[in-house]
DNA sequence: TAGTGGTCTAGACCACACG
DNA sequence: GTGTGGTCTAGACCACTAC
């Protein structure tokens, strides 16, 4: 242990990379990992792209190349302006029906920012079995954890389902009206379905990333009156989230966990 | 309707890219996409890459970032010395614990391929709740749908879950021998989580593809005698693949679909 | 051998955050 | 302003597939 223990600048070393087949990104990525495991807190700031590049002898965009892949796979935190960090351990989120209850009912870690009556996409309308054309209404709602959104939502709510909601509504009131409605039926099953994703410009606003972000988008269907009552599609940050299913909570430390890390 | 719509060729359009704030691969993305949905059919080879990028005027590097974005989001496929096709919506796998049972016992959609005894990951180790340095039963599986491999998983059955198991094994018994042995137990409970990760070389291999492709990693342990007596690590392939849980099947058509396709 | 996508380079400029 | 990551260019060569 000598002086390269103390100087941050030095730590990711220089080490040459042999002759390979292997690119040399992927290679990168390795030693980097690496690195991140033995020799980096959680937290803290690496050097900045122009320097790694220059230290490992590749261009820029080479080392981008493994840059983004760490980022993916949550190992890092590349912010405009700032810098890249090294990321926490991906946060467990339950998506799980842990109960059957209907969106919005008993605490489930969502917030309403909104609501409207809007025509939904094409595949959503085949989803929930509606016209093409018909209107249905529209909560957008948020999920929040450990002070940072990880997840919106669209949850989708055919006039159907909520026949006798009033028609006396301020946007205020809209959203909590339809969340009251349909938590009058029956939820007799969900439907899960989670897939990966590009972040739309909207979303990723809301989840304070940019846009085209990989998330992982969870659609879900709820079934009332033997009916598909009410249909979600949430977009959850792929890069800081793990989705967890099943009743015994979200499981421990995972996968692109260091062993230990060094007290500096 | 004009000869452009005789011509391959020209379908995706010369579009100039105007002014914009907008990223240009982002645009790009949009307005293939586009094409995607309304010119293209399933399967259809499109032009090259240095094609497409001449006829929208940039590089060869912006295109592909477009075309990075589509091959995520599922909607193309790319090979490497092949080119570049419109892909099949994704295929629906259920990895939900649709009824109850261990690995491999009815008709479970996995096929063995091979078996092993070796010290697990940290990570693993932990989850199973064994030594770090203990040996476990690891059983390779692959999961195969409509003719392409779509999963590899890897699963990790201590030694202590078998304890009857036989010391007589070959190559050839060794997995069914495990599994069976399992089955003995009465499974208790299952656990589930979902993250996006990147292919490793040898996954990358099993599911033709190439390292680093995005993958849907999911992550089960299954409970018997109140302990932890399996885990394994599931890796699909995340842009042919939509993770579906829950009773009720897979859900039809969803994203990424185009409304309708011409016929030729 | 010809054509494809995959990797890599060495620059340039832009948008954003922070002091 | 200064420094960061994000975008973009115009090339080059490589690995692979298919003919």
């Amino acid at each position: 242990m000598g002086a390269a223990d103390i100087d941050c600048e030095d730590r990711v070393g220089t080490t040459q990379l042999e002759a390979v087949q292997e690119p040399k990104y992927w290679h990168l990525k390795t030693v980097l990992g690496d690195a991140l495991d033995s020799e980096f807190e959680v937290g803290e700031i690496l050097p900045n792209e122009r320097d790694l590049a220059a230290r490992f002898g590749v261009a820029r965009a080479t080392l981008r190349q493994a840059l983004e892949q760490l980022e993916l796979e949550g190992r890092l935190q590349r912010r405009r302006g700032v810098g890249t960090t090294v990321a926490p351990p991906r946060i467990g989120v339950s998506v799980g029906p842990s109960a059957n209850v209907w969106p919005g009912a008993g605490r489930d870690a969502w917030s309403t920012v909104g609501c409207a009556e809007a025509v939904p996409p094409a595949p959503l309308a085949a989803l929930l079995g509606v016209a093409r054309d018909e209107t249905v209404h529209t909560v957008r709602r948020e999920r929040v954890m450990q002070g940072q959104p990880v997840a919106t939502e669209l949850l989708y709510v055919p006039a159907a389902s909520v026949p006798d909601l009033s028609r006396m509504l301020t946007p205020a009131t809209h959203a909590p009206a339809v969340l009251a409605e349909l938590h009058r039926l029956e939820l007799e099953g969900e439907d899960r379905s989670v897939e990966l994703g590009s972040a739309r410009a909207e979303d990723a606003k809301q989840l304070d990333r940019l846009p085209g972000a990989p998330v992982l988008v969870v659609t879900t269907r709820y079934y009332a009156a033997g009916r598909v009552a009410a249909a979600s599609v949430a977009t959850y940050r792929a890069d800081t989230c793990r989705l967890t299913f099943g009743d015994s909570g979200g499981l421990e430390v995972l996968h692109n966990s260091a062993p230990e890390r060094r007290a500096s």
